[in-house]
DNA sequence: AGCGGTGGTAAGTAAGTACTTACTTTAGAG
DNA sequence: CTCTAAAGTAAGTACTTACTTACCACCGCT
């Protein structure tokens, strides 16, 4: 077999295993064996375990994206759409992380164990989408479109909705007992609820923000 | 020292490391010395390593708890104040979710390494109250005070917003340098999402549920 | 045929790893 | 003070870990 091809082959079971058991859990036996070689091949492609793991998430995050939120709403940015930037963001995060769970265990193991790649993501691939969104919404604020409210938490709220879901189907609730549902419906739903709320207002009554009726039930106030 | 004494001693420097490492990136040796004991008193107090892992996820999940989501909404669940019931339910559980960081990471490496004390907590401590919201959901729809929509999926898209900002908090963005906002700002901000929604409409256009104008910017459709 | 480079391995090594054993110290009851 | 039970440890054991070394087999090239 050749050298790069082994190499690839090495890296896709490594994937496998580290993105199951993490780091310190998957032992290079382990990977040598999977991948039909001895240990010492392993270590002919990779100096080192920890080398390994980098490559695969440097790998994963940067070169094999092959996910681009910004060329995905571009078009419904333009057009002031906002169902189309919700939804059609949602839906297509929701697709790519349904095409690569792994890579949501990967993530997940590499930020617990505070690997500065896990940063790096997320300063490179997380931050700018929470500009970009917060930008899109302080517009449309602008315009009189949206309410007033800070645009940050209204990022957090969406991509939580979005990543949450995700999780639930990855990791927690894989047999979706909870929750089954399409992900076109998801995302359809969860910019609905974003957009819209889900009560029944036939008069916007929103203007009472700060609605009195809260209070009290917040135990320890400040 | 006391035994009891002891035991507990240990077992609160263990969830630490548990929680910083996981279970296999976590050595008895550290356990021992971060308790300052030799790694014979650790197997005194607990049979294997595996033990006490559990006896941690154990009294973090159950016993020592102090988190009762049904207790925190009944009175604004009875009194059918929608806002009191999410925003009450997401403010009590980010405040706990901040005064027990620890917790979130270890379930997290829990979940990940699919120990079956994590599929415990979901299922005595996750799936109650989404069944219990949900219940309250599909009661408010039949009022009338609700739109017609998956109940599951409000739930999940309004616990995606409060564990999604608590897990930036705690792993991702711990600085919080993407979002720096109190707990009760991040509640009132969520509930408010969710009931109301974010679009400006003083009259209700919600019946337009299926708005065509979202289809065609999603990516492969089905 | 001979030769060099590449793909491959068996058999190491030194430093951990979880867990044990055999032993000493301490504190409190009679 | 004496006896005992529990708190505590130093120094193991058997095994695994990441990583090396020394060597083999094949294949294209002159």
């Amino acid at each position: 077999m050749a050298g790069d091809e082994r190499r690839m082959q090495i890296l896709k079971l490594a994937v496998n295993l580290f993105s199951q058991r993490g780091f310190s859990g998957t032992t290079t036996r382990e990977i040598a064996h999977a991948a039909g070689v001895s240990e010492a091949m392993v270590f002919r492609h990779f100096a080192t375990k920890e080398e390994l793991y980098s490559a695969i998430l440097d790998h994963k995050a940067c070169s094999d994206s092959s996910f681009d939120p910004f060329a995905v709403v571009a078009n419904a940015v333009q057009r002031k759409d906002d169902r189309g930037v919700f939804e059609g963001l949602a839906f297509s995060a929701l697709e790519h992380h349904d095409r690569d769970p792994e890579f949501h265990r990967l993530l997940l193991h590499a930020a617990l164990e505070q690997h500065a790649l896990a940063e790096m993501f997320w300063e490179r691939n997380v931050r700018p989408v929470y500009e970009f969104l917060g930008d899109y919404v302080r517009q449309r604020q602008g315009e009189g479109a949206m309410i007033e409210i800070e645009p940050g938490v209204v990022v957090r709220a969406f991509i939580g909705m979005v990543i949450h879901h995700s999780l639930n189907n990855t990791l927690w609730d894989p047999k979706r007992s909870l929750l089954n549902i399409s992900n076109e419906a998801a995302a359809r739903s969860f910019a609905n609820i974003l957009l819209g709320g889900i009560t029944n207002h036939r008069i916007s009554d929103r203007a009472a923000n700060d609605s009195e009726a809260v209070r009290g039930h917040i135990p320890e106030s400040n």
